[in-house]
Order: structure tokens, then sequence, then C-alpha cells
DNA sequence: GGTGCGGGTTGATCCAGATCAAAGCCGATG
DNA sequence: CATCGGCTTTGATCTGGATCAACCCGCACC
């Protein structure tokens, strides 16, 4: 819970996160009031129902936004990487808890902070919206994989967005294919992984097994994975027609 | 497509929409840029990948927001009704279609207007920062549902949700229980609660059968349905432990 | 070295929901 | 009023993924 005197410069919140919004002036007000926090794996960030005292933008490692039902059963909603911002300013309780899925750093800034910024500065405003924004279409998108796609196809999309991820911190290019094997540290266990897609662990076990026995990766120890044909897994989510009834679809 | 003199005043918009947040000479300069547009019941508003040219304010029916999948198969991401705001500004093209599921009425603005309205108003973009992270929210939910319900407990959310909006139109009150009979007309028709809850039509008239063999509704004439029984559909999203895991689950 | 424990895998079985198929049920239209 | 076409219901069957149950593996701790 050290201040820091912020050396921003190579900070991803100041390449893509809330930081990128804010002027010379404005950065200096907001690194003035916040400080770096760290996070075991597996420690809330905040909780549901509660209103967070403090916003923050990651640094590093991966951060679960979960729900619970009221049976106890689980469903992660979104995942915070690098330069996402934690929590939803001016809009009162969390609605989803904010959970370290392994060693988190966060940079962090009192709610007060961030709401005045955002009420005196249009580019904060702006920046807010659009990042909020940007978080709809993915949940939207996170909506049609739910509804309507196999167990083989979730799996295989959530490798791909990984990888893409991935590539995107690398060069900044978030295109695939990758002619070559890329070897990916998987963000989430296989339980997390189920509560994510919306399966159970066992089944998102067999689906990793079944895509290494057809080749299309290799498990390495831990939560390592090397990816031989990334093409076949966009097959697989771009067009796999595996029900009958889509490809009567499609001919249609 | 005519131009409208507007009469605001008893505009859904007005209400809880876009304009509560414009002040008068912002809603007299929209006001004379707008004008209302009729949509029947299956036209579309935007495409998919379209960069709209105009937003809209939902004054009346329902729209709804969907992907299709590359094979054809197509799942609703949102609904839009009386007082919500069709389209994103800044944000490029639309990522979802928009489709009138009834007779819709919306106040149609230009994108420009609104563009620069919002660049000027703090007032706009702060709502539209606020509508679109209540989209979130809503995203999320149904992230839940779509991820960890049975198709019964789908139904049921879906109905409740159908009555909740209808409690809320009525006497601004959202509360349920309805202690006595609601009649409700569904918005969709069955294929479009399958696109929606992310099942197919069969099952979706089979498990309206069954609430309606347990006396929980009567299903009337066309979209029709009396719901008789909402504290028993709240059992059945809220608390229902329909699998064995998630009742070890709360046990634990 | 044992022993316990938190993942992860694998196998056997079950069942909710999809698929396939065939009627009903209007409301529109001639 | 007969016929047609779209939507809904209902029935029979199939199957993908859940459930139940071992078992394995690595790793910390005694």
């Amino acid at each position: 819970m050290r201040k820091a005197r912020l050396v921003c410069a190579e900070c991803p919140a100041l390449a893509k996160g809330l930081c990128s919004s804010l002027n010379a002036d404005e950065l200096a007000r907001l690194g003035a009031v916040s400080w770096h926090r760290r996070f075991q794996s597996g420690k809330a960030i905040h909780e549901e129902g509660e209103v967070p005292p403090a916003f923050g933008a990651v640094l590093s490692g991966v951060v679960k936004l979960m729900k619970s039902m009221p049976d106890g059963t689980q469903q992660i909603v979104g995942l915070a990487g690098a330069g996402d911002f934690l929590g939803r300013p001016f809009t009162g309780e969390a609605r989803a808890a904010a959970v370290a899925a392994s060693e988190v750093e966060v940079c962090w800034f009192p709610r007060a902070a961030i709401e005045a910024l955002a009420t005196e500065s249009g580019a904060v405003k702006t920046w807010l919206y659009e990042y909020v924004a940007g978080e709809l279409e993915k949940a939207q998108e996170w909506i049609v994989l739910l509804g309507r796609m196999t167990a083989e196809q979730k799996v295989a999309a959530f490798l791909l967005s990984v990888l893409r991820n991935k590539r995107f911190e690398k060069d900044g290019d978030s295109e695939l294919p990758a002619e070559d094997d890329v070897t990916l540290d998987l963000p989430l266990s296989r339980t997390e992984m189920a509560d994510y897609l919306g399966l159970t662990i066992e089944t998102v076990s067999r689906h990793i097994a079944r895509l290494r026995e057809r080749g299309i990766l290799t498990v390495g120890s831990g939560r390592t994975v090397t990816v031989h044909d990334a093409g076949a897994l966009l097959d697989m989510v771009g067009s796999a027609l595996t029900t009958p009834r889509a490809r009567e679809a499609l001919r249609a």
C-alpha cells in the first residue's frame, strides 16, 4: 500500500487504459492520490453488492468478474487484464464481484478522485463511455457464445481469445493466424474456465483432451498449452456446422 | 418520415430516455432536427456491421438486438422498449442488428446532431455512460441466465422480466409480487423467445405448457398469458435447487 | 518417505433439451 | 366457406453434456 511517485510512462493504463485520456495536468493530479496494490490469487478486490471506495486500473495479472446464483453456483461474467478498469463510477454498488485469478497488480484510485475528474473532464467521461461500450460489446459476444455454441466451440473460442490477447500484447496486432506454434499460459483453472464457459470442469477437460488427440494442441505442465493449429480452432468456432438445423439454415 | 413539431411533454424518452438529460435549449435544438419514424414488425432498423446514419429513442413497441452466427443461427442479445436508446454514438459500426419485434415507433435523430450535442454537453455524455453501464449490467445478468440456468428457469425468468416491465410501466414500481392475476402480452414469438433464451422453440413451448399444467399461468389467444402465481416463478428462478450439485454447493 | 490435499483426467451412466416428425390452430385471402 | 401458410403444440427418439465415481499427479508438510 505504498504511495507511488508514479513513473506512468510505461504503464499499460497509460497506453490503453483510463490514463490515456488524461492531459499532463490531470495525470499529475491523479498520480498524486493513486498507489499500487497487489492482490494474491483468489483474493477479492471487491464484493458483489458493495460500493467500492476506490477503483483500479489493472497493471498485470487477470481479474475475474463473477456473479453468484442464490444456490451458490457461480458464473464468470467477464475478465479484466492489463489496462482494464475495475469498478463503475457513479453507478452505486458493484453488481459483480471482482476476484484476482492470478497474482494481480492494480493502480488504485479513490472513488472521489475519479468522480471529480470525470465530472470536470470531458475526455475522462468519453473514455469511460467508450470503455463501458466496449465491455458491452464483449458481453454481447459472450451471450452468443453461451446461448448458441456447443461445448467444443466454447472451448475453442476461449483458447482463441487467449491467443488473440497474447498476440495483442506482443505486437499490438490482434490478427490471427499464427502459422507457427504458439505457447499459451492459460489464465484460468479448469474450474474457472467452466464457470466462464457455462460448462462443467469435466466437459472442459474432455474437450481439451479431444483437441490434443486431434493434434491441434499439446498440453504442457501446469496451465501451459501449445497451439499447433489455430486455423482449426477458427474453423470450429466460425463455421462448425455442428447441428443439422444450422446446416439447413445455411442452405436456405 | 414527417418532421414533427415535437410535443415532448409526455414522451417516454423525456421521462427516462436521452431527452431527460437535456435542458430546454438543447431539447429545442434536438427537437428541430428529429422526426418520428415507424417500423413494421420484422423490419430492420439497422443491420449488423452498418454505421447507422441516425440514432433513435424508442417511443413504443419492442426492438430486438440480434447477432447471427456464421451458420445462420441467431441469438437475441438484448431488447429495447419505450425510453431505450438505439445505436451507439462514437463507436463506429453497430455490432448487432436492430429489428422491430412489433410495430415500433422511434424518435429519430441524425448521428451528427447527437454527437455534437454529446461533445458539448456533459449531461448528455453522462447519460450515455449511465445508459450503457445499465445495459452492461443487464447483459451480465443475461450471461448468468444463459450460462447457469435450466430451461425451466430461463422461461420463468423471461416471464418475470416481462412482468416486472409491465409493473414498471404502470406505476413506476418494479416490485413484485402481484398477489392477483396479471395478464401479459408477450412481446416475442416463440421463435424469438427461443433465440433470446438460447433454447429451441419446442422446449420453450413445452415448458410453458408445463407451467400451465401446474396452474401457474393460463395461456390465452395470441401472445396473451395470465400469470396466477408470480411467487412460484420467483421461487423457480431464485432458489430452484434443480441440480444435485447446486444443492450440495449450498450446504457447504 | 508417507500422507494429505487441491487440481486435473478418465470412465460409466443418466437425463434435459435437441432433433425429427406430425398434427392443430388460427387469421388472411380468394 | 374452403384453402393456405405461419405459428404453436405435442409426441417419439436421440445425444451432448451433466452427474457420479475413481484415480492420478505434483507438491507442501510432517
